[in-house]
DNA sequence: GATGAATGAGTGTTCATTCAT
DNA sequence: TATGAATGAACACTCATTCAT
């Protein structure tokens, strides 16, 4: 993490032996912002609490990641890392490209479904209109990839005549993303005003199925 | 809104001369509240600056809404009443079933390109899983119809042939909803990621109109 | 009471028959007022709750009185009256010395038992260093009566051999006072500190039989 | 003061040089709020005033005490240990019986006169009930040795023939602390209704004198 | 690297009081 | 006589941040 500052510059030297143990502190401060930022908001969030959880002291959350919206950059960066790299394991590449795309929807709403607080703290990220992530210089790199590794799944199933011709592939990455995105960001909204419990194992399931066959359909030729 | 309740019995009573005008207080409380609130959320937003911008006293505030929170539902509560609204404006009742459908899902989208601060209002209250809304006994009979109105056009379309069978209302509204909210709602951060204008007219029309071939495309039999 | 300003000039004149009854108004806000000033002291009381409970607007607290302070006196004043005027009922001139004299400690100490309001009343005003009091102008010859007539018992029980000589009757007084005002006005503080229920039967009438003692065994000759 | 718990460990290190001093910061948050809250009971009392009077900032009254209704305990509880802890240094079961009565009785006076916070402070907590008082754990303790003298006094002055026999040692102490705190805490009110100066010495030498009589007689078998 | 004390600007909320009708 | 709306100053309390060690 960049915003680790001073940690940055030894990263790659050959560290001192009589280093008291590599200290988990930035890492449990990361966790600990990370739960509170998602549930709270930046706004909502606290300093405080965030270093209770982390069980540091407040002061080190200063040294290490200089303030806390600069914490905020720094969790959110690595939101986007963590769902990027699982993303990478998928390794579609090697699949057939129905069955890729298939595997790519079913990850994508796999993901929102277990991680709540990937999808809150964008939401909080997208309230201050992206002020934070467009500072960072990761993000871009970040995502060219994944654009790469759809488009490559289109030419091929348009190759194969299994997939339409026409599809921008950042495009259909949102459709796919708002599927999933959406259902279970606006899960409790949902829930309320449809008095359904969208929680329950068989509504997400139904969920997944539509979802996929709504993105599927669309694909075919 | 009947959460300012003081004046609501005297509404229809012929008033001698503009004796203490109707009050726009409320009105404007309200309309300030949802500005702030969609722009900061909810632990963001400042109670101060609500008041400024009615132009009210801040004492005001207490006296209509009672605190910060009950505020907060009463925006909720008018948004939500808004779109419904609308919704129930487009009669699609009397257009044929795929048309119908169509209509809807533009509004959908449509609403959602032009009502960026619903979104964050929507957003904020299930970062609160929903615990404003949940209070709220308006807010079901609100979307009953909602749903009846969606059953209607598929029970058509479906008898008419134009439509597949087993499709579920809600769930159906939710994959609408999904496509236009999740893009305008991530707008800020997608444009990050990706490095291009999702705001742009052309990136928005491409959108519209790829949002209705896919779910019009999985409504056919 | 003289604080109830457009009332007083009235008093004595034959009023006009159309007069809508005679308002109950300042006599329930007095009472409003006396029981919420005794419970929360003058700066822990709230004039909104006085005028909700005196079932009256707020306006009205104004009208009558001129403002909190002025209620604050106007409620001290009827509690002085009150009281003094109870014991001018006792009649205490027509009985044997000492009869009247245990039947003035006993009023005295049966006064606090039950007139807990009056108690903290006085407390109040004396953290204000009585500044409200002695602004009133009836104070002074309310208590002239009442040190008269104790002024009388002791002479007479000393003439009749009963009573010691030279006592004060105001200091007297106070000694009686006493007694009866600091077990019942720090009640809850003593049966805290002691570990037992000084509001039972059984302790309180041991505390009149011991008070009784303690004056009358001081006035023996 | 426990209520002071982050300091309390390191108190008996062998500090380095004055490193981060003992801090005054809490006694002189403890003695400003004593004298605010003996001039205005808790409700009364600014929390504003209080910091500014210990030459504080506002933020470190809650890091020490929490809220003001902990300080406020915190400043009742400092205010009996103080009474209790000279009360103790008296040492009266030294003396003989009469004479440790007689001293008991002066000093309680005595300390009524001098110390017109303390009695205001117990007004004001019998105001609330002693609702706060209640909660703390030290009080008893605190007063059960204060029981036990006065037992043993008592208990010798009977075996000595100079006491009666059967007084209870909590009403008999109610008795004498009535007598003072009466005298005293009701001075503004009792001077007012009087028309004359309870404060004079010669009124208060003339109320100790009375006072120690009213109570040695009634003990005297 | 690590700590607890300290800060000043502000946070939502409440107050006694007055205005317009 | 009576009312509900309106006010501004203050209220207890909290915030992210920095200081001294």
């Amino acid at each position: 993490m960049d915003a680790v500052n001073p940690r940055a510059g030894r990263a790659g030297g050959a560290a001192p032996v009589r280093r008291r143990q590599p200290s988990a502190t930035p890492a449990s401060i990361l966790a600990a912002a990370g739960a509170e930022f998602a549930a709270k908001g930046l706004a909502g969030a606290r300093v405080d609490q965030i270093a209770r959880r982390a069980g540091v002291n407040k002061r080190m959350l200063y040294h290490y990641f200089g303030n806390k919206e600069a914490l905020w950059l720094a969790v959110l960066e690595e939101a986007y890392a963590n769902i990027r790299k699982e993303e990478r394991m998928l390794d579609v590449g090697r699949l057939a490209p129905a069955e890729g795309m298939r595997r790519l929807i079913e990850f994508s709403i796999g993901y929102c479904a277990e991680h709540p607080e990937f999808l809150a703290l964008l939401n909080s990220e997208n309230l201050h209109r992206a002020r934070y992530l467009r500072r960072s210089k990761k993000m871009r790199e970040l995502h060219t990839s994944l654009l790469q590794v759809i488009a490559d799944l289109l030419a091929r199933g348009e190759r194969e005549g299994v997939f339409r011709a026409g599809v921008d592939p950042a495009e259909l990455y949102i459709d796919i993303a708002a599927l999933g995105f959406f259902y279970f960001s606006n899960i409790h909204t949902l829930s309320a005003i449809f008095d359904r419990d969208l929680n329950a194992e068989r509504a997400r399931r139904r969920h997944l199925k539509q979802a996929a066959e709504v993105i599927l359909g669309y694909l075919r030729p």
